[in-house]
DNA sequence: TTGAGGCTACCGAACGCTCGCTCGGTTCGA
DNA sequence: TCGAACCGAGCGAGCGTTCGGTAGCCTCAA
């Protein structure tokens, strides 16, 4: 973790080229967001990536561990470039907020599939990697949660409940991952834009009477 | 349909005492939340409800028509919440946005079970059933992509893009069923009155320089 | 140059178990 | 006496997983 942060600054987290998951992994995410982890069988799974299921057994104990690796990955790809876009934004708090929403939604589009199991499959998650989980996703959360309040304690922000309009904020990119059309009238960057906007205008200072 | 809207204007959107779901299908929400749909089966189902599995087919003629039947009355209820709130908004375009907002703040917080299960278990649906829940979702999207349009030629709110806005407001909503809790810090009003303040920046015109 | 040994990447068949569902009842209030 | 509301036992199918292999490749002493 203390290496990922030395190298965030430097990584684009902008860039989605391709997501460097194993051919296993990539169907299988196709397959688990279709019909769901308990949904999915292990021979579906292993037809998926043209393979036998003993062939599967090769490359994973369980089934299990098959969802785990990919939940394991969306969590740490999204916290990466969280990260990154942090630094980039240096100490200018609007920037922050700014650039940490543009991060979300780019994120959410462009890994809508990842972004949506990781949403969708936490009650299937055994007890350890659910709770691993959920402090990845507690971490992300507070992230943003840090960002309002101290904008909000140096006037740059009106955010009375920092948590609360983060997590309004949070469910608002998280849905992109629903309903995000890369052939659709909007571009992953034009959606980033007017969510940024959104969210400034929930947390904006100018607007207030 | 025709019956629905001539109560709505009547019942009381608000009032969220208890679910007349029959007990068994009660037991079955709260299951399917925890486990999935795919994740429970008909022997959990029957002895949640305190019923062997015969018994439970007594009542539905397969799994599949209980997760329907939930799936129905989740979207028939937010739509005849949802038909009272606009009626009771009258032609005020500002008060039907926040009378909406809060109707879907409201639903998603007393019912975020429900709520849950009709974001998580659409793709558990079969064909027919699916493509029902899709078109009440389409038609309950489309009533506050309407008032946000009609707010815009009216020059009350600034909407470029009232399809884009909404789904942001709706998902916002949604995520509520997500993390509510009755015993926690914030009231399922409390949250509302915060939302709509959300929506009416998101879309207010007073806040333009 | 050869071939034995070990490695990775698989596969056909099948194990024990659980699944959704049904059959042939019984109980009980009307 | 009838129908609504159940239940014990069990059906065939499909589940996650495993066993006992094999094919192809790399290494290295003889």
């Amino acid at each position: 973790m203390t290496g990922d942060q030395e190298t965030a600054a430097r990584m684009d987290w902008r860039d989605f080229d391709e997501d460097p998951l194993p051919p296993l992994l990539r169907t299988a995410v196709q397959t688990f967001v279709t019909h769901g982890y308990h949904g999915t069988s292990t021979r579906t799974l292993a037809s998926a990536a043209n393979m036998s299921v003993p062939g599967l057994y090769h490359h994973f104990p369980s089934k299990q561990a098959i969802i785990v690796a990919i939940m394991d990955h969306a969590m740490a790809d999204l916290w990466r470039r969280s990260e990154a876009a942090l630094a980039e934004a240096g100490a200018d708090l609007e920037q922050q907020l700014q650039l940490h929403i543009e991060c979300l939604v780019l994120f959410h589009a462009h890994r809508k599939e990842l972004a949506f199991l990781a949403a969708t499959e936490l009650r299937s998650l055994e007890p350890v990697a659910r709770a691993r989980h959920i402090a990845a996703r507690d971490r992300q959360e507070r992230m943003l949660v840090e960002i309002l309040r101290a904008g909000a304690s140096h006037g740059v922000f009106v955010a009375p409940d920092p948590r609360q309009s983060a997590r309004a904020m949070i469910t608002m990119c998280t849905g992109v991952s629903q309903w995000f059309d890369a052939a659709g009238p909007l571009s992953a960057v034009e959606i980033a834009a007017d969510y940024a906007g959104y969210a400034e205008r929930i947390v904006g200072r100018e607007h207030r009477p």
